[in-house]
DNA sequence: AATGTGACATACC
DNA sequence: TGGTATGCCACAT
């Protein structure tokens, strides 16, 4: 049962869950699956979402500050920047604008 | 079992 | 204002 899948497995979820056009950052994820301390295990499940045969929007999420900490991981320097664009956000010196805007909690959208 | 790691977050100097 | 240091927790070896 149940078993509780892997914590990797609530966090694909929850960034497959993010609408088009917005982001979200690590700790909100980590919150809404009840692990705030644990931000960086989301980082985490990320390093590995690009193993999963799932499409996981992982550009879709950033870290606190709106930075695209994770595009250095991305298979192109330019990916993440470029697949934010084409949502529709503007990303300015691997920032996006008006990131607080376009931030999407978890916790507040799918509770609601 | 123990140790190391990490795409964060926060605190401190 | 920015770099350093620590906490934190799940996964990998």
């Amino acid at each position: 049962m149940d078993s509780k899948k892997d914590f990797f497995q609530d966090v694909y979820e929850v960034v497959r869950l993010i609408p088009k056009g917005r982001v979200t950052s690590y700790g909100a994820i980590a919150k809404y699956l009840g692990t705030a301390k644990s931000s960086r295990v989301v980082g985490y499940a990320m390093n590995a979402s690009h193993q999963q045969t799932r499409p996981v929007p992982a550009h879709r999420v950033v870290n606190r500050n709106g930075m695209l900490s994770g595009k250095h991981h991305f298979p192109s320097p330019t990916a993440m920047e470029d697949a934010l664009k084409k949502e529709g956000i503007l990303v300015k010196k691997d920032v996006v604008v008006d990131f607080k805007n376009l931030f999407w909690d978890p916790m507040i959208e799918l509770e609601l």
